[in-house]
Parts: structure tokens; C-alpha cells; sequence
DNA sequence: CCGGCATGATAGTATTACTTTTGTCTTTGC
DNA sequence: GCAAAGACAAAAGTAATACTATCATGCCGG
């Protein structure tokens, strides 16, 4: 992550494109044109061929920066993940208090992105989407070790941490940190995807801040 | 569910099949064949054209029982939880204290699948592994309302309500039942298969019943 | 002004996802 | 015991997908 001209760019993992996309206009009309795409149709009906008409390109130039779709959702994904820890980060620092930590850092995981940051040509709130709709299937893959060991999970580790680490500090008897975290993360996406489509498995009832404060609960009950 | 000679037959959802694969040799082929086909080589390499092969047959007449690989893996996911909540309704009946089932329906719902119980032509363990690694990318899929309109998850609704109901008894307070029950049934896959994968954002010391152990600390901090 | 790189244009291959047709064999109905 | 119906195998075919390769052009830096 470095600062660069006003605006902070997120390095993401050398092994998930072949070009680096944020060094070209042609590399960031990719970004933009597959993450208004993919929030569109969904990652099965995505294609590379469907992405180079929207964005005005070919098929050929698309697989110069990414390898397959796996790769470029992989790489949308952890931006995501470098983003929200950026985020994190500022949203903890210099606050005293654990317990507002972890409430401010549960928050930051569990509730929906309402607004484009308008901090890059990435539009968040559709990244958003993407990442609750799509990211596991960029995990639950055959190739998963292969891109870990590659360290393509680098940010969401990273993030995974600096919440762990909150909770170590508010209650270090707690066997389980990391999974509590992680549990969270991926609940939290979960019961907003459940709550749109098969709400009887969950309990959403005025508007989606129940999934906040159900993990904000769940967090302190778990702690305490 | 039906009892047929001594063995229990779970019913399946008309819309996930064109024609019953329990009804013939060559459905039931089709069921084991899948099974130890993606469990061998994930969902995104299996294909009926493989799978065919596998099973001696040809491709026309695996279409002949299913639409596609969507439906499919959504008939093998419904089975298993048509098959975990026959299981949870023996293990649960009979037993007077609610905080005891709600301790034997946390431990069923993450503990791993060791034995193959012999119940049918198809091997749990397998499929285990396979609702584990795959199960989530057929629920977050664009046909998810036309799936779910067409009576898919009934049997997932139903088990998360079972185990609703006890959270219900041991608290009648606690806003989030469903809630709570989903985000373990899904939590619990993802963290067994994190451990296997991406082990840093998990917990996970002395075997896998880290994850029972978890998972039941939570619900009934949850609750208290 | 030259050389190199990025892209566009075009074409081509292999695989996947699915459909169609036809012939044989088995089952079921009578 | 025979005819009609259904089930399956075999084979071929289509459309889309997931790539790869070739070549020409245009731009940018030296």
C-alpha cells in the first residue's frame, strides 16, 4: 500500500495478473468494466469475451493482464481486502478503548458499503457486492494452496490479524481469535446473502443492521 | 423420507432432476459416479463428460436425469441434508434437557463426517467433503430465487429450524435463532476448510474437534 | 527518426455444455 | 406370447467458452 499522489493504491500480489492493471488505461477500464460486469450478470455468465465489448477491447488484450477469471476475481477480492484493512486501520487508530476497537472493527466487517469512496477508479459498493456474491469461490477452488502459497491471501491474513489482535487484547484467555474473526467475516456476508434470498434462515428484521448487531453481539457473548 | 425395506429413502425436490436417479441402476451410477468424481477432482473439473466415462455411460443419458451439474450438485447437497436431519431428529428425540440437544446438534452440524453409514448406494464421507468444498457455490449462483421458489432448500430450512426451535426453548429471548444456526452450519464448513488451506485464519491445535469446540462456546455464549 | 512496446484485428484450437437421431434391448400391458 | 413403450448406447452435431497465435499499426522515448 502506498500513498501516491493523493490517493492510495493497493499492491496486490505479483502471482494474480501478468500486467500489472493499475499501470495502463486499458488495465483500470478492466477493473472498472469487470466489476460493473460482474456485479451485473454474476461470475458464471461473465466472460472475457463479454468484458472486451464492454469495456471497447479484445479477448486477446484482457488475457495480457490476467491469466483466467479466477486470477482477475482473485485480484478484485484482495483489493477489497487491502482496502477494508486500510480502512481498519484508520478506523483504530488512536482509540484507547479495546472493547470500541473490536465494536468499530465488527461494524466495518458486517455491515453493507453504502457509498464509492471515490478513492480510485474502484467502485466499492459493487466490489462489495461482488465479494459477498463470489469471493468464496475464489477460495473453495482446487488451486486455493497453490494461490496461498503464493500469497495471494496476503491482505485478508493481514486483516484477519489486526482484528485477532484486538481480540487478544480484550480477552487473552480466548482460545480462538482467528476463527471467531474469520467466522464473523464470512457469517456476516452469508446472512446478508441468506437475508436477500432465503430469509427464513435468517432473522433480518428493520433493514440489515441486524447482521451488525448479531456479530457485535456474538463477539462480546463470545469474549466474555 | 420414506422407510423402504429397512432403508431410509430421502425425497428430493422434483425440480432438481428430469427423472429420478434413485428409480434406475443407471440414476443411482450417475449419484455414486458424482460423488467420487467431484471429490476427486472439484466441481470446476468435473463434467458429464467424465463423469460418463467413469460411470460406463454416455453423456445424452446423464441428461436424461439432469439439466446440468448445477442441479445436480444442489440434488447431492439437498440429500445430505435431507440425511443430516433425519439423523438429528434420532439423535435429538427423547432427550428431556435442551441444553443437551443444542450441544448434540452443535457437535452434528461441525464435526466431520468419519464413517460411511452404509444407508444407501451413497457414501457419506465423500459427499461430506464434497458439501464442504462446494456446497456454497450452489446457493450463491444468479438461479438462487427460481431454486429456492421451487422448493430446493426445503430440507436445509427445516434442519436450521429444528435446531431453531431448541435455541428457542433454552431462550426464548435471543432475537437471532436462525441466524445463529446457519452462521454455525456455514462457519463450521468454512473453518474446517480453512484449516486444511488457509490454517492462519483459524485456530485449529489438536485434531478437528477444535472446531466442535468452538462452535459450541459460541452457541451457548450466544444464548446466555 | 528509429526501435520497442501496447494494443487492435483476426483467426484458430480444444474443451465444454448441451441436443438430436437412430437402433437395440427390455419391460409392461394385454 | 406379442405389440407398444420406454430406456439406453452410439454417434454426430452445434454453440459457446477458454484460451493461443499471428500480424499490423500506432505511439512513445531515446
Amino acid at each position: 500500500m502506498q500513498q501516491l499522489n493523493g490517493k492510495v493504491s493497493i499492491s496486490i500480489c505479483r502471482s494474480l495478473y501478468l500486467k500489472d492493471p493499475e499501470s495502463s488505461a486499458l488495465g483500470q477500464k478492466i477493473l472498472t468494466g469487470s466489476i460493473d460486469l460482474i456485479d451485473r450478470i454474476g461470475l458464471e455468465q461473465y466472460t472475457f469475451r463479454k468484458l472486451a465489448v464492454h469495456v471497447g477491447t479484445t479477448e486477446a488484450s484482457v488475457y495480457r493482464y490476467f491469466e483466467n477469471k479466477h486470477k482477475l476475481l482473485l485480484y478484485l477480492v484482495m483489493w477489497y481486502w487491502g482496502w477494508m484493512d486500510y480502512r481498519l486501520a484508520f478506523l483504530l487508530a488512536n482509540v484507547p478503548s479495546a472493547e470500541e476497537r473490536l465494536r468499530r472493527a465488527v461494524r466495518l466487517l458486517t455491515e453493507t458499503v453504502k457509498e464509492d469512496s471515490d478513492f480510485s477508479h474502484i467502485n466499492e459498493v459493487k466490489l462489495h457486492r461482488i465479494v459477498v456474491a463470489e469471493s468464496l469461490k475464489a477460495y473453495l477452488t482446487r488451486a486455493i494452496d497453490q494461490d496461498n502459497r503464493q500469497g495471494a491471501f496476503a491482505y485478508y491474513k493481514q486483516l484477519v490479524d489486526r482484528v485477532s489482535a484486538v481480540v487478544n487484547e480484550l480477552n487473552p484467555d480466548f482460545s480462538y481469535p482467528q476463527m471467531l474473526i474469520s467466522t464473523i467475516i464470512e457469517g456476516g456476508h452469508l446472512q446478508h446473502f441468506f437475508s436477500d434470498h432465503i430469509p427464513r434462515v435468517t432473522n433480518v428484521r428493520e433493514g440489515e443492521d441486524s447482521v451488525v448487531c448479531f456479530f457485535t453481539n456474538l463477539a462480546f457473548k463470545a469474549l466474555s
